[in-house]
DNA sequence: GCACTGACCGTTTTT
DNA sequence: CGGTCAGTGC
C-alpha cells in the first residue's frame, strides 16, 4: 500500500491508520469507516515492512474475518496462504494455541469442540447422576450459569463462591461434574475455548510467552463486545510489544447477556495509559434522515460516551413507520414492496435485508419471499448442519477422530439400529461412571456386563472394530473416498430408505444431504495443503452455520437477507426492514421482565437503523399468532423515542396529528416534520402517549404506504 | 428393542 | 401450531 492512499481517508482515520506503534484506541460510530480503518492500518503496516504473519486481528465473527481477509487481499494483493495475516475470531484463535498448548493442562490435542446440543446432553446426564430433577434446575439453566461464569473467567472451583440463588448454588455443584465429563470426553464447549486458553497463559509462563511472541500488532475489533475473558487473552498476547489496537462503539454493545462489558472499551486507558484515543463520529453510510433518527433513539440511553454522529450524507428518504393487522399481513406487504422496488427501480435482491430480533420471526417472511419466486438467503437459524442426517455422518466423523466424543458415541452407537437398546446403553455409561473413563473405553468389555446380551455384545464390538478401521483409513486415504466407503459400511443410504418407507421426497432430501456433507469435505481438501478430518470437524464447529459451500455461494451471491439484529452488526445494506417492532419483541420481553436490559436492546434497535444506507421502512403488526391463538400486540416504545414521541409522554402527540398522517399519508412519516406539528398541538390530550397512538394506529390498519414526502 | 401416539409446553440474541 | 418426550403395544 502506497502513503498515497491515506488521502482517501478523512484527518480522524488517518490518524488511525498511521500511528504506527503503541496501544490505540479507536472510538467509532456506526458507519464511520472502522473497517476500513482496520483493513488500511494492516495494509499499511505490511507496506512498513511487517511480515503479515506477525499480525493478528481478531474479529467477532467467521464472516467479518472473511471479508477482512478479502479486502486486504485486494489492497495487498493475493498472497501465499503462509503468508497472510491472521484474521481470526477469539474462538478459531483460541483453537489454534489450544492445539499446540492444550496438553499442558492434561487434556488430549485430540480435543474435540462441544456445540451447544453436545452440552445439553452432558448437562442432562450430570443432572440424573446427580438425581437432580429437573423440575429445581434444568439443563438450559445450568448450562445458562455455567457459561456466565466461563464468560467472567470463573472456573468450577471458584463457582460456588458467585453463587447467589438456590439454582446458583446447585448448578456450581453441577458444574465440577459437567467439567469432568468434557474431560473424559476429550471435549471442550464453546467457553472453554475462551477459559482454558486463559487458564494456560495464567499457569504456564512459557506457553503465554511463546504465543504472545508470534506476533508484533494485534488489533480487535467490536471491541465493546469483549468479555473478560477475552479482554485478559487479549492483554496477554499484547503486553509485550503493547502493539495494541481496538476499534469499537459503546452504542452498539448488544452482547451484554454473553459476558461483553462495555467497561472495557470505556476504560481501555486504565490499561494502555500511553493509548492514542482517536474518534470517528462522521457516518459515510446513512442519510441525515435515517440518521438522525438513530441519534434521537440512542440518547434514551442513560450510561453512554455522548457523542453524536454527523451524517455525511444530507436529506435523504424520510424513513417509514408502518403497521399491518398480522405477521401474515406484515410480510407479504414487506416482499410486496421489495418485489415493486426490484421491478421499478435499479434496485437488485441484494440490496434489501430483512431485519429480525429473533429467529422464530423469520418463517412467514421465508415462505412469502419463496412464494414471491424472490432469492433470499438466511443467516443463522437452523442450518444445513443441524439436519439430523448430518449430524449422524457428522458424529461418525467425530468418533473417528476422537472417540472419547460421548455424545457422538451415544448418538450413532444405535444408528442405524444395531440391538443395543436403552439397558444395554444405560450400562455402558454406567460403568464409564463408576471408572470414570469414556465410554468408548467400555466397548471392549462389554462382554463382562450383565445388562448385555450377547447380541448387544456382538454389535457393540463390531462397532468398535468399525470405527478402529476407519480410524486408521482416514489417516492414510482421501478424506472424502474414506468417506464414501465408510458411509457404505454404515449403511446409512439404506437406513434412510428403510425409515422413511413410502416418502420418496424425504429419502431423497435425507440422502441428499449427506452427499452435500461429502461435497463439502470434498471442497475444504482440495483447498487445504494439509487437510486431516479434525480441522474439518473444527470449521464447522467454529463457523458451522455460516459455512457456504462454493455452490451456495453462487446462488445466494445476489439475494434478499434475512437475519436477526445480532448477526447484522458491522454489515450494511441500501433498504433496510426492521420487522415485528413491537413490545415483547423489541424490546423483548425477557430483556423488560428479568432485569433492567432495555438499554441494549435499545442498542439492538440503533444497531438495526444504522444498518440502512438509503431507505428504512419500521413495521410492525396489530396482532400475532402465539401458540396458535393471535393476541394484539403493542408497537415498541422505541418506535415513540425515535419519532420524539416519547419525550413528554403525558402531552402526548394529538390526535389529530395522528388521524391526518395515518388516514391520509397512509403511513407515518417521521423526522423533522415532527416537531411542527407536535409543537403546535400539544395541548390535545391528557392521556399517555403510547396508549392514545396505539389507538389511533390501530384504526387504519392494512394500508401501505404512499410514495409521498415530507 | 423398536415404532407409534398423545400429552405437554413454550425458545431472545451467538461463538 | 409444532417439536419433544414419556408411555404403550407389538
Amino acid at each position: 500500500m502506497k502513503d498515497s492512499m491515506l488521502e482517501k481517508l478523512n484527518p480522524a482515520q488517518r490518524e488511525a491508520v498511521a500511528t504506527n506503534s503503541g496501544p490505540l484506541l479507536v472510538l467509532a460510530g456506526a458507519g464511520t469507516g472502522k473497517t476500513r480503518v482496520v483493513t488500511f492500518r494492516i495494509a499499511r503496516l505490511i507496506s512498513k515492512g511487517i511480515k503479515p504473519p506477525r499480525i493478528l486481528a481478531v474479529t467477532f465473527t467467521n464472516k467479518a474475518a472473511g471479508e477482512m481477509q478479502e479486502r486486504i487481499g485486494e489492497l495487498i494483493g493475493k498472497r501465499d496462504e503462509d503468508d497472510v495475516p491472521e484474521i481470526s475470531t477469539f474462538h478459531s484463535l483460541c483453537v489454534r494455541i489450544l492445539r499446540r498448548q492444550i496438553d499442558k493442562l492434561g487434556y488430549p490435542k485430540t480435543f474435540t469442540i462441544y456445540d451447544s446440543s453436545d452440552q445439553d446432553s452432558v448437562a442432562r446426564r450430570v443432572l440424573r447422576e446427580v438425581s437432580v430433577p429437573t423440575s429445581s434446575l434444568q439443563p438450559r439453566e445450568l448450562l445458562f450459569h455455567i457459561s456466565q461464569w466461563k464468560s467472567k473467567g470463573i472456573g468450577p472451583q471458584k463457582a460456588s463462591s458467585h453463587a447467589v440463588t438456590d439454582k446458583e448454588h446447585l448448578a456450581a455443584a453441577c458444574f465440577r461434574r459437567y467439567q469432568g465429563v468434557l474431560k473424559t470426553s476429550a471435549a471442550v464447549d464453546f467457553d472453554d475455548l475462551l477459559l482454558l486458553t486463559e487458564q494456560l497463559f495464567a499457569s504456564h509462563q512459557d506457553a503465554r510467552t511463546a504465543e504472545a511472541a508470534r506476533f508484533d500488532h494485534i488489533l480487535v475489533d467490536e471491541y465493546q463486545d469483549t468479555n473478560a475473558t477475552q479482554y485478559r487473552i487479549i492483554k496477554s498476547l499484547a503486553s509485550a510489544h503493547r502493539n495494541l489496537c481496538v476499534v469499537g462503539d459503546d452504542d452498539q454493545s448488544i452482547y451484554g447477556w454473553r459476558g461483553a462489558e462495555v467497561e472495557h472499551i470505556l476504560r481501555f486507558r486504565d490499561d494502555w495509559k500511553e493509548a492514542k484515543v482517536v474518534r470517528l463520529e462522521e457516518n459515510y453510510r446513512s442519510t441525515d434522515a435515517i440518521l438522525s433518527l438513530a441519534n434521537r433513539l440512542i440518547r434514551y440511553n442513560k450510561v453512554r460516551h455522548d457523542k453524536t454522529l454527523r451524517a455525511a450524507r444530507p436529506g435523504g428518504e424520510k424513513p417509514k413507520i408502518r403497521q399491518f393487522p398480522t405477521e401474515a399481513d406484515e410480510a407479504k406487504q414487506v416482499v410486496a414492496d421489495i418485489s415493486r422496488r426490484i421491478q421499478d427501480t435499479h434496485a437488485e435482491p441484494n440490496d434489501f435485508a430483512i431485519l429480525f430480533r429473533t429467529n422464530e420471526q423469520t418463517r412467514a417472511f421465508e415462505t412469502e419471499l419463496r412464494s414471491q419466486d424472490i432469492p433470499y438467503v438466511l443467516i443463522g437459524g437452523m442450518s444445513f448442519f443441524d439436519r439430523k442426517e448430518v449430524r449422524d455422518m457428522l458424529a461418525y466423523f467425530r468418533l473417528v477422530v476422537t472417540p472419547e466424543d460421548e455424545p457422538a458415541l451415544m448418538r450413532v452407537l444405535n444408528t442405524p439400529p444395531r440391538g443395543i437398546g436403552d439397558k444395554a446403553r444405560e450400562a455402558l455409561l454406567h460403568e464409564a461412571v463408576k471408572n470414570s473413563c469414556p465410554a468408548w473405553n467400555v466397548l471392549p468389555k462389554v462382554r463382562q456386563l450383565p445388562d448385555f446380551s450377547s447380541k448387544a455384545a456382538d454389535s457393540a464390538v463390531q462397532f468398535l472394530e468399525l470405527i478402529k478401521r476407519y480410524q486408521a483409513a482416514f489417516k492414510k486415504g482421501s478424506l472424502v473416498d474414506t468417506a464414501n466407503q465408510f458411509i457404505r459400511e454404515i449403511g446409512y443410504e439404506q437406513e434412510i430408505k428403510r425409515t422413511n418407507p413410502d416418502d420418496v421426497d424425504a429419502q431423497e432430501s435425507r440422502w441428499g444431504a449427506v452427499q452435500e456433507l461429502v461435497n463439502a469435505l470434498g471442497e475444504y481438501e482440495g483447498k487445504r495443503k494439509r487437510p486431516s478430518m479434525q480441522k474439518f470437524l473444527d470449521s464447522i464447529a467454529l463457523a458451522g452455520r455460516e459455512m457456504e459451500r462454493d455452490k451456495d455461494k453462487q446462488l445466494k451471491r445476489n439475494a434478499v437477507v434475512l437475519m436477526t439484529l445480532h448477526a447484522a452488526k458491522g454489515l450494511e445494506f441500501p433498504e433496510v426492514y426492521m420487522v415485528g417492532m413491537e413490545e415483547g419483541i423489541l424490546p423483548h420481553h425477557r430483556s423488560v421482565n428479568d432485569g433492567d436490559n432495555v438499554d441494549e436492546e435499545r442498542r439492538l434497535c440503533y444497531v438495526g437503523i444504522t444498518r440502512a444506507q438509503e431507505r428504512l421502512t419500521l413495521s410492525f403488526p396489530l396482532t400475532r399468532r402465539k401458540w396458535g391463538k393471535a393476541r394484539d400486540t403493542k408497537p415498541s416504545r422505541f418506535l415513540f423515542e425515535l419519532t420524539g414521541q416519547a419525550d413528554n409522554p403525558h402531552a402526548g402527540p394529538p390526535a389529530h396529528h395522528l388521524k391526518t398522517a395515518a388516514g391520509k399519508k397512509k403511513t407515518v412519516s417521521t423526522g423533522q416534520s415532527k416537531a411542527g406539528h407536535k409543537k403546535k398541538t400539544t395541548a390535545g390530550s391528557s392521556k399517555p402517549a403510547k396508549k392514545l397512538v396505539s389507538k389511533k394506529l390501530a384504526k387504519f390498519p392494512k394500508k401501505s404506504s404512499s410514495k409521498k414526502r415530507t
